[in-house]
DNA sequence: CGGGACAACGTTTTT
DNA sequence: CGTTGTCCCG
């Protein structure tokens, strides 16, 4: 007998014909699918860790540019610009190339764009320079002196606590009193003198074409609220508008959201409530709420299902986020049931907490994982310096993201300030910092230079109508002759950068001992200038997305090889590791001392811990030294983090370290 | 007036 | 620890 088998799922009819290449039901879960095929109107998704938000957006800048939608009127606005990109790659992946079309970055290299486009309805004829946060603080510092603010013995604030006020009032929509009155109100009898200063520097900067970071976000909303005919046509061209880390963004971010949407409310919003940690900016994570009261009929999508952790990870940052006095939205749950137990690991000191941290990467590394799949994690870039050595000595390369900046250091700072003034002439931030190179020049002469500058209103031309003192003049006409040359030159960006430097190269040595090492830098600095045509755009992402590791690290890239991450909390918004280790996690660091002020920073704070325990896949690890050294009193027992505090054994493993020789 | 030497301070996170 | 402010000399 023969047996003849009826296949069971095999049709010679075809399933139902998809008008998409993309499998979009098959590929997500019934939210995303909805978030992602919802078109039209306004949508906020609560999207908790690790529950497929950038799959979600990915996806959903696919199947709008699949149903037709032409890339350039789609926005999508992110963290990073790496963060955009990334999406708009992978969307590409899914479709076709046109999706890396798509208008995508962060709200500053968006409003940089918008605003040169449109200069001069806000009197911005020649364009303007972007003033990061150490230039405001130069041009704050030269306006306080200039009106005799900082004589001594009088407790003035710093220029850094200065220009904190007032972008503090810019982003929180707050009077600079308020501010003064609810967080500095020790300086409150400064408050008329720091209003008066205010009113300065805005002048200062309107004068000077000049822009800070809250200026392009301000500027912006009043392009839009002023000029109906601008608003109509921006809202026009961005027909589809979507926001990523919308729990990141603050008022005027809002308003210019409210004000792009104004034709048509096609805006999808994604955040997370829980994961909000940039108040110190302005931002509130009470806006993502309010969406729904921004936009009228919003539709509102949740993400619980985490895809990221295993269970007893994802126990412990429901654990965390449960001690938060704000009730949140969502439960996240997974179906990685398995998993190994987090563990929190007490090192003796903090030189024991950077051996073990090494040595469990050397062991994971020999049970195969790949370093790129480790993070180590901290709250301020200084925890990690002596793990930074211990990492070194073992020859274990890292890149280290956040905290301090390539882009800040001193000569390049130099060498930027010259290409600025090529840029524009009137940049008077730049202008000091070149003319304080030259020998024999101080603030005051360098003052007069460049008034006389500035007054002739020929640009650069006007360095010949200085009349140098014999002290500098001979130092001074190398400057002089140096930028005439370049000025209307026809040199590429990077031979003009290539020939600043070798006018820079006699400064660089004769100001720093460690020449050889920042001559360095300055090359990479260039190599980074071969990517650009206009000196216009190399200025400006420098300001808005400046490379963040220095130079050593690009070395290391450059090997494409793996690579350990060391990075702020801050800076691994977004990002995923198998392995995370969480280094100082004690009282004191994390949370900062400062964030006992007041309920809301503390709660930040927790929100902090919650995004770096969600940032791992499958090990996390806590740890902290128990004896730590302060500089005021000394060695000093430390406690764990209130965050993990009191978590019981079953949920975390509770690791000390022992000796070698001890154990045996 | 410019520049170097020295003391004091306060210390997060980022566009 | 590195930056910021002050003092004093050339």
């Amino acid at each position: 007998m023969k047996r003849y088998v009826i296949k069971s799922a095999f049709g010679g009819l075809q399933p139902e014909e998809s008008l998409f290449s993309i499998p979009y039901k098959e590929a997500l879960n019934p939210a995303q699918y909805e978030a992602v095929t919802t078109l039209h109107g306004p949508i906020l998704v609560i999207a908790g860790a690790g529950s497929g938000k950038t799959r979600t957006l990915t996806y959903r800048v696919a199947r709008l540019v699949e149903e037709g939608v032409p890339p350039s009127a789609i926005l999508l606005l992110t963290f990073t610009r790496k963060a955009a990109q990334e999406m708009l790659r992978r969307a590409a992946a899914l479709l076709d190339q046109r999706c890396e079309k798509v208008a995508g970055g962060t709200f500053h290299s968006f409003a940089n764009l918008t605003l040169r486009r449109y200069a001069e309805k806000l009197g911005f004829q020649s364009g303007f320079s972007i003033l990061d946060r150490a230039d405001a603080e130069d041009v704050i510092n030269l306006l306080r002196t200039r009106m005799g603010l900082n004589l001594k013995g009088r407790r003035f604030p710093r220029k850094r606590t200065i220009t904190t006020i007032y972008s503090r009032a810019v982003n929180k929509v707050l009077p600079v009193r308020e501010v003064i009155f609810e967080d500095y109100p020790h300086f409150l009898k400064e408050a008329e003198n720091l209003l008066h200063l205010c009113g300065e520097y805005k002048a200062y900067k309107r004068e000077n074409l000049l822009m800070d970071y809250d200026d392009l976000l301000i500027h912006l909303r009043t392009l839009l609220a002023n000029n109906p005919d601008v608003q109509e046509t921006l809202s026009q061209t961005y027909r589809y508008i979507m926001v990523d880390e919308y729990q990141d963004t603050n008022k005027i971010q809002a308003d210019i959201i409210r004000f792009l949407a104004s034709t048509h409310n096609n805006v999808m919003v994604v955040g997370d409530d829980s994961q909000s940690i940039y108040a110190f900016r302005g931002a509130n994570f009470r806006n993502i709420m309010d969406f729904p009261a921004l936009f009228p009929g919003t539709n509102i999508v949740k993400l619980e299902e985490n895809y990221r952790s295993t269970q007893p990870i994802l126990a412990i940052a429901n654990e965390i986020i449960g001690r938060a006095k704000e009730k949140y939205t969502k439960v996240l749950f997974t179906q990685k049931g398995y998993g190994t137990v987090p563990a929190l690991v007490a090192a003796e000191d903090e030189r024991r907490q950077s051996l073990f941290v090494s040595q469990r990467i050397l062991e994971l590394r020999e049970e195969g994982i790949s370093l790129n799949q480790i993070a180590v994690l901290f709250r301020s870039g200084y925890h990690s310096f002596d793990l930074e050595i211990e990492l070194n000595q073992r020859n274990i390369p890292f890149v280290k993201v956040g905290g301090f900046k390539f882009m800040e250091t001193a000569h390049i700072k130099d060498l930027l300030a010259h290409l600025k003034i090529l840029a524009n002439p009137l940049d008077t931030v730049s202008w000091h910092r070149v003319l304080l190179l030259v020998e024999n020049i101080g603030p005051k002469t360098a003052e007069e230079i460049f008034h006389c500058v500035t007054r002739s209103s020929i640009g650069l031309k006007g360095l010949a109508t200085v009349k140098p003192k014999p002290r500098y003049a001979r130092a001074f006409e190398r400057l002089s002759k140096e930028m005439d040359s370049l000025d209307g030159s026809h040199l590429s960006l990077v031979e003009t950068g290539a020939k600043l430097m070798r006018y820079y190269e006699p400064i660089l040595e004769k100001k720093y001992d460690d020449y050889p090492k920042r001559a360095k830098d300055l090359e990479h600095l260039l190599t980074i200038m071969e990517r650009y045509r206009r000196l216009e755009d190399f200025l400006s992402d420098m300001a808005l997305e400046p490379p963040n590791a220095s130079v050593d690290d690009m070395l290391a890239t450059d090997y494409e090889d793996e690579q350990l991450v060391l990075s702020t909390i801050h800076s691994a918004k977004g990002l995923e590791w198998h392995t995370v280790f969480i280094i100082s996690a004690l009282e004191g660091r994390f949370p900062v001392t400062y964030a006992a002020r007041s309920d809301e920073e503390m709660e930040e704070e927790l929100r902090l811990m919650y995004v770096a325990a969600t940032r791992a896949k499958e090990n996390l690890y806590l740890t902290y030294p128990i004896n730590i050294y302060d500089r005021g009193a000394g060695m000093v027992f430390s406690r764990p983090s209130r965050f993990i505090e009191g978590i019981s054994e079953e949920m975390l493993d509770h690791w000390s370290l022992v000796n070698e020789e001890e154990e045996e």
